[in-house]
DNA sequence: CAATAGATCATCT
DNA sequence: GATGATCTATTGC
């Protein structure tokens, strides 16, 4: 496989939208489903009116002011689950949304559970695609990347990585914010 | 192609 | 009671 180390906790414990940045072309692993980071998209503290901790401490926004390196996932549109990898030191708020993956195996469990995917770039080029193909649930809001079932490796390819940022994708506020960063000219990013 | 409707529910007003 | 960090199928040009 090609991955190594996972990604330990000073990784995480940083302004959210260099953890972003630097996610890009990271292996996301769970059980034996695994795919390359593409898309990304930072969300900030309490001056972020998009982002979910923008009203501050909740019962549903608690893990984004917990301790960084921990999976924050939501349910949205009563249907599909989002991952979220929470940033900063404890008490502050951040996090990056997880956009798109490239698949690298477990390709045929991920099909299974994505049956109208007709295509290898329909698997994970989306938030709600990408948490169904590799099997990420609300059972894992919360769970430590460093060490839970679900972890984010360095990338044996430390070829260079072209990064372009955009405004983030289907917010009504703070929407020309550039905090949208994808790897350039990858096919697996969402539409 | 592009535009739109519908699915469906946790969270917050 | 409305809304939302989405996706798919369908309709219409």
């Amino acid at each position: 496989m090609a991955s190594s180390a996972p990604l330990k906790r000073d990784f995480y414990a940083r302004p959210a939208i260099e953890v972003a940045r630097d996610c890009l072309g990271k292996i996301l692993v769970h059980g034996a489903a695994a795919g390359r980071i593409v898309e990304v998209e930072a969300y900030l503290g309490v001056d972020d009116r998009a982002a979910h901790c923008w009203r501050g401490l909740t019962d549903r926004t608690r893990v984004i002011f917990g301790p960084p390196g921990h999976a924050y996932v939501y349910f949205i549109y009563g249907m599909y689950e989002c991952l979220n990898f929470v940033c900063e030191p404890e008490g502050q708020a951040g996090c990056v949304l997880i956009r798109a993956l490239e698949p690298l195996s477990g390709l045929a469990i991920m099909r299974r559970r994505r049956p109208s995917a007709r295509r290898v770039e329909d698997l994970a080029s989306g938030p709600g695609k990408l948490t169904l193909a590799v099997g990420i649930t609300r059972k894992l809001n919360g769970a430590d990347l460093v060490a839970g079932p679900l972890q984010v490796r360095r990338s044996r390819d430390e070829s260079p990585i072209e990064v372009l940022a955009t405004p983030r994708i289907g917010i009504t506020h703070c929407a020309d914010w550039p905090l949208r960063f994808v790897i350039a000219d990858n096919r697996f990013v969402s539409r």
